[in-house]
DNA sequence: CATAGGATGCGCT
DNA sequence: GCGCATCCTATGA
């Protein structure tokens, strides 16, 4: 991918990333997914966008150069991250929704929280017999980059990846340069916003297994 | 399977 | 203060 292509309008970038491969280096280890599902945020037109209100320190990245990682933190806990798009001063950026994890599968499990394997004889049926201690059920590996946040979690980004370049050859956090997805797209309207919730800018692989879950904005009760 | 509620920090009005 | 580009768990079919 050159950054170039990147450069483009949103709408054309965000289906280009599909079936790109975004892999991160970090002291404990490299995991590598390839997208499976991305949405557009064309800031200057659009009310969903954290750009749309204009340049803020938190929104600075988009404002900057295509090719660069915008990350925020939302609802107290969770990490989400774009590719910035579009020309240089135009803050449009791709949200990056889900994955598959192609490299790392290990660090990925344990960065989730799924329960090390376990040997065969715990799982027979005679361990299994009478009351057991309440777990969490583990995610299949087909959720580990299922979702944004959990997207971000898989591969070890939070903060400290705020701005990165991309394609910059010794970046811990790269987008390699691959074929990518050359089928047709499947588009459908983006997920959770309130404003502009109708726009059909979410992309994704179809009868991918990794894709996410569609959920509508649900607004809050009053008192 | 579907729906509902809680957790939680911070950007913005 | 309000509300969020979310996720997890519990509950009921």
């Amino acid at each position: 991918m050159r950054r170039s292509v990147l450069a483009g309008p949103v709408l054309e970038v965000a289906p280009k990333l599909l079936g790109m491969v975004l892999r991160s280096t970090t002291p404990d280890g490299t995991v590598a997914v390839r997208l499976t599902e991305v949405e557009a945020y064309d800031g200057a037109n659009d009310p969903g966008s954290h750009a749309y209100r204009g340049e803020t320190a938190r929104t600075e990245v988009m404002f900057g150069p295509p090719g660069h990682l915008y990350v925020y933190f939302t609802y107290g806990m969770h990490f989400c991250m774009n590719v910035v798009a579009g020309p240089d001063g135009k803050p449009s950026a791709v949200l990056l929704r889900a994955g598959e994890v192609v490299e790392g599968l290990d660090l990925a499990r344990a960065r989730r929280g799924h329960p090390v394997e376990q040997p065969a004889a715990f799982n027979q049926s005679a361990v299994r017999k009478g009351p057991v201690a309440k777990l969490p059920k583990p995610n299949p590996d087909r959720d580990l980059a299922r979702g944004p946040a959990r997207l971000c979690v898989a591969l070890g980004i939070g903060r400290e990846g705020n701005g990165t370049d991309l394609l910059a050859k010794n970046a811990p956090i790269q987008l390699l340069d691959g074929p990518g997805y050359d089928g047709v797209p499947a588009t459908g309207p983006r997920v959770g916003l309130r404003e502009a919730a109708d726009r059909p800018w979410r992309f994704w692989i179809p009868n991918d297994p990794t894709v996410s879950p569609y959920r509508p904005h649900v607004p809050k009760k009053r008192a």
